[in-house]
DNA sequence: TAACATCACGAAAGCGCTTACTGGTAAGCG
DNA sequence: CGCTTACCAGTAAGCGCTTTCGTGATGTTA
């Protein structure tokens, strides 16, 4: 049973080919009848389009690719799952983006032995790229940006990529710092840092590290972790078993790694925040149901995924636009593992439950030419 | 700058775009030579084929649509998030089959208010759709499988799908209740059910139900959430209003609502697992890292992802498959919330970081022929 | 050496759609 | 009444690829 072509709704409707795809595109330059004509047959038979036709007559696929990393070579281990929270937040929204546009989503990951052939193959059934956090090399970047739009996520300035989207990671490590320093008094500061790999992780840390010099507090101690809750773990642990005094907090570069401090420290009875707060970055779920709720800077993982896609719309429609920069604002969240005092009870339901009305869509704090 | 074509390459390489496509397929009846010849020039002239092209000749779209829902009408609001993370998890699955069989997956996004239309075009661009956990109507199911393979993800019985792919809610209950009624000897069961309509809540509880009456334990309340944290919490504080005494062992369907529950004890100062013990199902990534450790039932949702497109590829390549009904195993999770030693250190860092060799993938429990 | 199989490649059709271009009819105008 | 214009709808080209069929060259057999 062949899927009905826009050939046999022509036949069924009387009418020719050109009369059907100008009826089932709302074209102008057809009489009503004829259209609702060709529409009740189009529905009888279920007609559905097909799309690698129509792309390929139209010139267009409106697809837009994601291309995300899948770091860990084992997809059963956990760790590839906690560091994909974030780039799974990024694909809703990029996802959402797209069906407001119209678009489809495809998704390709490139796995650590995978090489970049997946990313290639999209450049022939996509009108654009969305390139997640250093999924592919700078040189594959270059090769992918030179023959289609691509917009680097996360990412400060791969070679090539004419849009990219980021948030401030600046801004957002300054206000926490500050929080904990000037409002809290914090004079000595750990701090768990993430993958040197990481732009991210290294504009976060250079922004404690400078701040806190500046501010007046020092800091004691930095550890390395991966990003992952398990390196938190391990990080908790080679603390303690140190013997030396513990920092007054320990800054985490992100969430899933103070997850992993948290559990450590529960487990050997060491109060958080009174003998010594915690911090994370990136305000994912859970976050905030740890107990204490952790305190962090939340980054609009969607909204990044959503404004990669959108803008990359325009690149691809717009006659062209100049090489952009976006970065997103970020938020200082704070919860109680810092020392502030727990939100009472109906504040957290608040939080959790009410349908309020969804915030603006996270504007832009800049866009600037990039050189 | 136009993309290069086969035109281009066979004009390059001095012979007929039969021959480039034969090259680039890697066909037989080519000599060696002609062969790396046409490949070098793709090389040079960084040729990628186009998908559409491809596609509307070789008449398939080496594509797999997934078809997902996304509940909450508002993208800003954490339900959403959370209600997803069994989602994600599938999708990376159902991606990493994809990529392995050489196909690209399409992903469409069906909102509260949205209609199925995104999954309705899907039809006309891929070769086949997964539909995850009664994202579309039953009707919308019917008029999408009888024009296109599709296979139902954790949907029990949809109308005319040919595959359908879930786990065994109810051995995984059976091992979880076991747990509590026979090892702990647990009398007194509170259990916060799922919604209504979802048919995993449906068939966790009625095992609850059924087992606790036949090993002799009571249900001595139930409250109902909606698989979110928020509705655990709102469950939790509930319970506590209410004044009457805790049951012994709060069952919750789902870890979302349990990690909703542990919130409000600890906030609340109820020791667990003293006082009360908790239980989740689906063991989501952070389960593992509260305080104390949930014990849960593992779902293998990457599992689920990655059968699902596996053996939709197989419906549409083999000849034909017979109806069929795939179930994916569970797996008994003890933490220290139902009130087990907590692991030793050594263990826990074991779980999270261990690069140990993958687990099996999940096998079949069952194949069964459906009626 | 004739007859035939095999091999390597080219010519051309066609996948289902969009979109110029074209034409035919009715209305508007001087 | 002859002409232009507007409105509808049909004809046909072509998007970039795969694949069938055909053909000349080469090798094989009696």
């Amino acid at each position: 049973m062949r899927a009905p072509t826009i050939y046999d709704l022509a036949e069924k409707a009387g009418v020719s080919i050109a009369t059907v795809s100008r009826a089932l595109n709302a074209k102008a330059g057809l009489s009503a009848e004829t259209r609702d004509r060709v529409l009740a047959v189009a529905d009888e038979l279920g007609y559905v389009p097909n799309g690698t036709a129509r792309g390929l007559s139209y010139g267009a696929t409106e697809t837009i690719g994601v291309v995300v990393a899948t770091r860990s070579t084992n997809a059963a281990l956990a760790e590839e799952h906690e560091s994909l929270l974030f780039v799974d937040a990024v694909i809703r929204g990029a996802e959402r983006s797209a069906q407001r546009i119209g678009y489809a989503l495809l998704l390709a990951s490139i796995r650590p032995r995978s090489g970049w052939e997946a990313a290639k193959r999209m450049v022939g059934r996509t009108d654009g790229l969305v390139v997640v956090d250093r999924a592919v090399s700078e040189e594959a970047m270059a090769w992918l940006a030179a023959r289609h739009p691509v917009v680097a996520l996360a990412w400060d300035s791969p070679q090539g990529a004419e849009l990219v989207v980021r948030i401030d990671n600046v801004e957002g490590t300054r206000q926490l710092v500050e929080h904990l320093v000037v409002h809290h008094g914090y004079r000595e500061i750990g701090v768990v840092r993430g993958p040197e790999s990481s732009p991210d992780a290294t504009a976060r840390w250079q922004t404690v590290e400078r701040l806190a010099a500046t501010l007046g507090a020092r800091i004691v101690g930095t550890w390395t972790g991966d990003f992952s809750a398990a390196s938190g773990e391990r990080v908790a642990r080679t603390i303690g078993r140190s013997g030396a005094p513990l920092p007054r907090v320990l800054m985490c570069m992100n969430d899933q790694m103070a997850i992993g401090v948290l559990k450590v420290l529960a487990a050997q009875e060491i109060a958080v925040p009174q003998e010594v707060a915690v911090t994370g970055f990136d305000d994912i779920i859970v976050s905030r149901y740890l107990s204490p709720g952790l305190t962090t800077v939340r980054q609009p993982a969607e909204e990044l995924g959503a404004m990669a896609v959108s803008s990359l719309f325009e690149a691809v429609r717009g006659t062209h636009l100049a090489l952009r920069e976006m970065v997103l604002p970020t938020e200082l969240v704070v919860r109680s593992s810092c020392g502030c005092a727990p939100q009472p009870w109906y504040v957290a339901s608040h939080e959790a439950t009410d349908p309020a009305p969804s915030p603006a869509p996270a504007g832009m704090v800049g866009i600037t030419a990039m050189a």
